[in-house]
DNA sequence: GCAAAAGTGTTTTCCGTACACCCATGT
DNA sequence: ACATGGGTGTACGGAAAACACTTTTGC
């Protein structure tokens, strides 16, 4: 085994939607380097410790959740960043994870944090290291995943609204759609939405009905946003075109 | 800086279409662990090397490709797995990267295989380490990366006819399609394919065009495969649902 | 001529879009 | 009564599936 020996930490791109917005979780570094900067929750992966269970152990750490298991939500693997300068203490791969949540209260920072708070993707200043583009990529994820798979509900508490369902497309999508053809597109795809016998009242207009998560896990046909008219799409950051040359 | 040092290597998922099947390159592994099984390519990241670089390093010395730059093709990376266990050796987290590859003559082993060859991915033998798993996630990876992109033409030569490249679709997917539908599909996506003037003879019927790769990266409206029907599929292996819990 | 493969046209069917319309509640 | 938002029906258009048909070669 050669001695290259890397220090593997995990950083978070926590996702959730607050007042129609696209929020992200960022913590204010209590320690160098960056010390005082804005960076994506993380931590280095314990011995023993798999990516994973690094990756929700610190997540319960920042939104709250005491024991293991969180709230209703979602976590999967982004990508590694191994830039050999990314770190100035040395040599750091990280691997990042994207998690999307229901809204939450306000966070209480964990794990060396300073402090901790929701912030709209739209207005996040600059980050630590190279935070920002994990993050561009743990929205672009989640914008393309709303397309083809069932994970907005993810963004939604146990018990919601088609309307709800409907403002966190919108809110990651940072589009407008159709409330009636939406409502046909998610409650006739099978598995998408189990529907309750509750109706909410209180509001204006006539109550809706409450729904919670079916089985399915992927849409199909997909749920397609605006964009998706043109022939062309930015190659993903991470993908590489190797050079041509002759055989 | 903890303490908690990790190797890390890429691991490359190598596939190509040949004699219309999707096949994988793999290697024999010449020194312990697992000397004599078979495995994935791949190398220990060096010093001040980015993630990316290791990977076409490598796969330029199992492919045969001197130099730096290879033929036309594709890489991506693909996820990272770490698991405690997953090398006898100690904490090895591995990055798989994906790549796609035009039909290449036999491999010449390199750095410390004893042995490599393109194998069926369906008549793999089992793999050390974890890399069955990595190679399923590739596969993976390839046959749905096919329904929305123009990747396939990452699997054909420099010219190519629109019967190479549905039989490129056929053999990742194994499916078969309409030939009459795929060319109309394919040649009236804009960007997609560029025609030449040549026309190839010696075969029996009508001699088709020599197409090459337009600049086209992504295809909308996708291409779907048989399976694409039902509203269900499993989640992505490396997804993890949140375990629900009382908020 | 005949078989085989390339390529085009036509019909049907599905689905997304747009929008008219009805339903059920608060004020 | 009326405004407001929930939910359904329907017409239109674009694209995919299915398949008849023409084109162009080798034999």
């Amino acid at each position: 085994m050669r001695g290259n020996l890397f220090a593997v930490a995990v950083n978070l791109v926590v996702l959730t939607v607050r007042s129609d917005r696209l929020h992200v979780l960022l913590i204010e570094r209590g320690e160098p380097p960056f010390l005082g900067h804005w960076a994506l929750p993380g931590g280095f992966v314990r011995p023993e410790e798999d990516l994973v269970h690094t990756a929700s152990r610190r997540l319960g750490e920042e939104t709250g959740a005491d024991t293991g298991s969180a709230v209703c939500g979602h976590l999967e693997q982004l990508a590694s960043y191994a830039a050999p300068d990314r770190d100035p203490r040395g040599r750091v791969l990280s691997v990042g994870y994207l998690a999307l949540l229901p809204d939450m209260p306000e966070p209480t920072p964990g794990g060396g944090a300073a402090a901790s708070a929701w912030c709209a993707v739209d207005d996040v200043p600059p980050l630590a290291f190279d935070h920002q583009r994990i993050l561009a990529d743990g929205v672009e994820r989640a914008k393309s995943k709303l397309e083809y798979t069932t994970l907005a509900v993810s963004f939604c508490p146990d018990e919601f609204t088609v309307t709800d369902l409907r403002r966190v497309y919108e809110a990651v999508w940072e589009t407008s759609l159709d409330p009636r053809n939406f409502q046909r597109k998610v409650t006739s795809t099978d598995g998408f939405l189990v529907p309750t016998t509750t109706l909410v009242t209180g509001g204006r207009g006539r109550p809706p009905r409450l729904f919670r998560r079916g089985p399915a896990t992927a849409l199909h046909p997909p749920m397609l946003r605006e964009s998706h008219r043109a022939g062309n799409r930015q190659p993903a950051p991470h993908d590489t075109e190797l050079h041509h040359s002759v055989e």
